[in-house]
DNA sequence: TTTTTTGCAAAAGGTTTGCAACACG
DNA sequence: CGTGTTGCAAACCTTTTGCAAAAAA
């Protein structure tokens, strides 16, 4: 595909990436725009699914993914379904899911900043904590009746 | 493979799953035994291997695994690796994984439960709770250096 | 005896990889 | 320009499934 130097090439997205010390590559930005189009846990799939338009191949987005999983960008949310989800850094919150149909109800706040620290004492042989995951699993109301 | 009335028809991995209201078979039996021999995180693939001498195949390996955790004997825990990894619930923990080398460091209390209570106020849409994830993500001494 | 579970083999599904062409810096 | 990234297709690996035989209750 030949690119040309276009509007992606500006912007807060650009700025994230390069921020991630990544090129600024156009899937990569069309990537980071799903993410602020719909703020949820999304998979490669999914994505792709939402840029079929932009012509980006899958790999590219799960590559897409994982450099930004790397740089900090986005963070795995474990939702125990089949796929790896993924969420944008910049709002860090947590998740409820119903073991039966699968809702993904998201929590306010985290409430558990203070528990990190006492934590992050009794941890033995890590030099840093960078993140956590917390998530929550239940039944629905709908799934209860 | 021709099974004859022995020994795994009694004892606590006996109780354990007819207590999950599960049938106790010889492969149920040894899955189970294999989670008290070693009791940390384990997938199906590692408890194959820890189960090749009985001949039981993976697929049955994998189908306990479900049904372990469908009835609340076993807990997925989230390391953010390929696979799905496995626990037993009667001892509910934390942990922290390296995000290098994969190490996995056991919490040894979880100090979550008083906010539990908050946060199941805060969720709308749910009727129950009935387990939670909780994971930390950084970098081990050994990797820091 | 009825129902569930197992073994086997094959399929499915998600994710990764090799390589040549291409784009970012 | 050089290096890192993309597209394409193929490979890979984990997990699931269909079915007939076997075991649990």
């Amino acid at each position: 595909m030949k690119y040309e130097r276009g509007d992606y090439m500006k912007g807060k997205f650009y700025d994230i990436l390069r921020g991630g010390g990544l090129k600024a590559t156009k899937p990569r930005v069309a990537v980071l725009g799903v993410f602020s189009d719909d703020c949820r846990p999304m998979t490669a799939e999914e994505i792709f699914q939402k840029l079929l338009h932009e012509k980006i191949d899958l790999a590219t987005v799960y590559r897409s993914l994982k450099s930004f999983e790397e740089s900090g960008i986005v963070e795995i949310v474990n939702l125990h379904k089949d796929s790896i989800y993924y969420e944008l850094s910049d709002h860090h919150h947590h998740h409820v899911i119903c073991k039966k149909c699968g809702l993904v109800e998201r929590l306010k706040e985290c409430d558990i900043d203070a528990s990190l620290k006492q934590i992050q004492k009794s941890v033995r042989n890590f030099k840093h904590i960078t993140s956590h995951s917390l998530e929550f699993f239940g039944i629905c109301k709908k799934c209860a009746d």
